[in-house]
RNA sequence: GGAGGGGUGGCUGAGUGGACGAAAGCACCGGUCUUGAAAACCGGCGUGCCGCAAGGUACCGGGGGUUCGAAUCCCUCCCCCUCCGCCA
């Protein structure tokens, strides 16, 4: 959510970061009328306030000497039926303005490539090589279907199209690196592991800014007010909603969750196997940090996740996401791709983000200055990192000719052993 | 799910219609004292909104109601505790 007191003072600034990133920005003119006329009618029922506490307090001192105060109260009545009519009108104001302000995406940063989609995108840099191979390289779906890794088609009759059932080594594949990575975020990145719920209130998903836009890319639970979680980014920010955090920052939070998406309208894009599903699993990295370190804190955290592929031996590029292909809360994002032989082409593993105060101000979490002033915190996310298509990376970068797949040397004491995925049988 | 008891500031906890944004204690911050510290003493110490400011206004789990006036009374929802039931 943006700062309503910024929209008033320097609304040109809000208009050309919400052009940015291709969104209507005539909003920005409804917004500042409504902010004049509450500010109005909140100056004008406040006197009229203040004068029906005087007069109450009035005509108790007086009932206290026995005195009559018939008139006095009538009057103070229609005081306070003038108060309930105009209070009823800001409540109203109030409601038109907080649903605009929710919509509104988060301004881009200054350093944000300027971009309409996904075309805008800048690499920023490169790591390891295209492997080749001197056989024709399967794609994820044919080594796992040889290796017994998953069976999508029997997913598929329990629960419909595009969820996981992993099964034997691609099992213990999964929750080798979930263990992994949980361990090196641990040690070496300092990170505390939380284990949270995966179905959180409208109140949480709008903190984090997942309602109102995504409400239909979400599986809910409408009687209860539940969502299931698309990211454990929830969770974990709201953690803190509505407090003022009285223990030393940065906090650095990670939790392994399922998560779950709808993926509405995404049929028909590359939904095939492990790629694209309504169901996967997450290590997810959030810091929450001080205003004046965030900017630090989004480099180390794209770092973070990084060491995951490098420690994989896998080959990755990074991306600077322009304005135009950002989420909703961020100001700034890197992208994490590795390669696909299988696919021919660059599988989106983390999103490592800046929200800067966006979420903060709408989940109410902040922190005390050194001024003792209260102050909106700076929430960071990126996953550290997804693991399907890290599974598809794996797969398809250490097949072999034989058929079966060697594992990155990090991941064997966590495969108790095993250095290479083959058939049980063989 | 049933019965009963509760939800008040960072914490403990008083407050049952007016002088209560709210006692007291703890914690915390500043000061005095001290070589320093502790103790003692003095002072400060919630958040949002409106306002240049002075100040005003709102908030005692959420929402609604009664009243001139609500932390206090009524309705409703949520949450917590105890006991019973059920259960992985």
């Amino acid at each position: 959510m943006l700062d309503i007191k910024q929209i008033r003072e320097d609304p040109d600034a809000i208009r050309a970061g919400i052009a940015a990133r291709a969104e209507d920005n005539s909003v920005v003119d409804r917004l500042l009328e409504l902010d004049a006329s509450r500010r109005a009618m909140l100056t004008n029922v406040e006197e009229l306030k203040s004068k029906r506490n005087k007069a109450s307090k009035e005509i108790g001192a007086l009932k206290k000497q026995g005195k009559d105060t018939t008139d006095t109260q009538a009057s103070v009545r229609d005081l306070g039926n003038q108060i309930d009519k105009i209070d009823g009108e800001i409540k109203q104001v109030d409601q038109d303005l907080r649903e605009l302000l929710i919509r509104i995406p988060n301004l881009p940063h200054s350093s944000t490539p300027r971009g309409a989609d996904e075309s805008g995108n800048v690499p920023v840099c490169e790591h390891g090589e295209k492997k080749t191979f001197d056989f024709k390289p399967r794609t994820h779906i044919e080594i796992g279907e040889h290796l017994c890794l998953f069976d999508f088609q029997r997913a598929t009759r329990m629960a419909g199209s595009g969820f996981p059932l992993l099964t034997g080594l691609g099992a213990r594949l999964q929750r080798a690196l979930v263990q992994f990575m949980l361990d090196l975020h641990r040690e070496e990145h300092g990170y505390t592991e939380i284990s949270t719920p995966i179905l959180c209130g409208s109140k949480a998903m709008t903190g984090t800014g997942q309602l109102p836009k995504l409400d239909d890319d979400m599986y809910k639970l409408p009687g209860d007010d539940l969502y299931l979680i698309p990211t454990g980014e929830v969770p974990l920010v709201n953690i803190f909603r509505e407090e003022i955090i009285d223990r030393p920052m940065p906090l650095y939070l990670m939790a392994h969750t399922q998560c779950f998406r709808r993926e509405a309208g995404a049929a028909g894009k590359t939904t095939r196997g492990m790629l694209r599903l309504h169901q996967f699993e997450k290590v997810e990295l959030v810091k929450i940090v001080h205003p004046d370190s965030s900017y630090d804190e989004l480099e180390s955290l794209l770092k973070n996740a990084l060491t995951v592929v490098e420690r994989l031996e896998l080959n990755y590029r990074v991306l600077e996401l322009c304005t135009g292909d950002m989420s909703f809360a961020a100001a700034k994002c890197y992208d994490v791709e590795l390669w696909s032989p299988g696919q021919n082409d660059w599988l989106e593993v983390s999103s490592c983000s800046n929200c800067e105060a966006f979420q903060a101000r709408r989940a109410g979490i902040r922190y005390r200055r050194e001024d003792k002033k209260v102050d909106f915190v700076h929430t960071l996310n990126g996953s550290g990192v997804a693991l399907p298509r890290l599974i598809v990376a794996i797969l398809e970068n250490g097949q072999q000719a034989d058929g079966t797949v060697k594992l990155p040397a990090v991941l064997v004491p966590y495969m108790n052993g095993i250095e290479k995925l083959e058939l049980p049988s063989a």
